[in-house]
DNA sequence: AATTATTAGTCAGTTAAACTGACTACAATA
DNA sequence: TATTGTAGTCAGTTTAACTGACTAATAATT
C-alpha cells in the first residue's frame, strides 16, 4: 500500500463505519465533517477559534459546523461571560450521548483491526512506525 | 488528540509537506490528489479503473486526475492491445523522476518524525497501534 | 451467430468540505 | 484615546470527491 494512504485509509474507513453505525442508531444530521467538532470539544465547553485551531481548519469552517450542530440539538451555544464577542458551545445530553457512543464504536473498530478480524489491517503500519 | 485524527493528521501533513517540496523544486501542474495517480502507479502501467480501485475513488474522478497528469507531461496514454476500450498510462521520464524524488521526502519525513524530530510526532499513534 | 450483460472510459451535473477576503463588534494595548 | 488585535459571520470560490447517463467494446449466454 502507498505510503499516505497508510494513514488516510485507516482515517477514511473509520469515518465512514462510524457515520455507518450512527445512521442506523438514529443519529441524524450529522456528516462526516462533524465528527471534528464534538470529537474537539471541551467538557466546560469551547469557542469556535479553539475548535477550529485543534480540528486543523478555519474558524470560517468551523462556524458552520458548530451552526449546524446546534441546530440538530446536539450543541448548545452559551455567551461567554467576560468576552463579548466570543461565544461557548457545550453539548447537551444529546450529545454527550453521540460522543460516548461515537467513542465506544471507534475504539471496537481499531481493537477488532489491531485483532486482524475486521475489514481492515494496521499491519503494514505497524510496521512502518516500529 | 481526537482518535481519527492520529490517523487522519498525518497524511494531511505528509501531503501538505510533499506539495511544499515539490512545488519548490519545480514540479508544478499537480494538486495533492495527483499523488494518488503516480504513487499507485505500476511501472508497466496502469488503466483508469485500476488506478481509481486502488486509489479508492471513482474511475470518474480518476480519469480526470490521469488527464490533468497527462497534461502536464507527467504520464504518457498508450492504447491497450487486446482491449480497444482500455487506456493504459505510464509514466514519462518527468514522472519518473517525481516519483522517485517523491518517495524520498515521504521517507525522509517520516524518519524525522519517528525521531521525534520534525514538526509532528507519531508517538501518540504507535502507543495505540501497540 | 445473435442477443444480452458486463466493463472501460467519458460527459455533465451535484455535493461535501474546505478555502480566502471583507466585514462588524468588541477587547487589549500603546 | 487611538490603534491594533481577536471572535465570529457573510459571501463567494476552489478542491476533490460523488452519482447518473451515455458510448463503445468485450465477454457470456442462449
Amino acid at each position: 500500500m502507498e505510503l499516505i494512504s497508510l494513514f488516510s485509509e485507516p482515517a477514511r474507513l473509520l469515518i465512514t463505519l462510524l457515520f455507518e453505525e450512527l445512521k442506523i442508531k438514529g443519529y441524524t444530521g450529522l456528516k462526516p465533517a462533524h465528527a471534528q467538532v464534538f470529537q474537539n470539544l471541551e467538557k466546560e465547553g469551547s469557542r469556535i477559534t479553539e475548535l477550529a485551531l485543534k480540528a486543523g481548519i478555519t474558524k470560517q469552517s468551523m462556524s458552520l459546523l458548530v451552526y449546524d450542530m446546534e441546530n440538530a440539538g446536539y450543541l448548545k451555544r452559551y455567551k461567554d461571560k467576560g468576552d463579548n464577542r466570543a461565544v461557548i458551545f457545550r453539548l447537551t445530553a444529546k450529545g454527550e450521548k453521540l460522543l460516548k457512543f461515537s467513542d465506544q464504536i471507534l475504539r471496537n473498530i481499531i481493537t477488532k483491526w489491531k485483532k486482524e478480524q475486521g475489514e481492515y489491517s494496521l499491519n503494514e503500519l505497524k510496521v512502518l512506525l516500529k
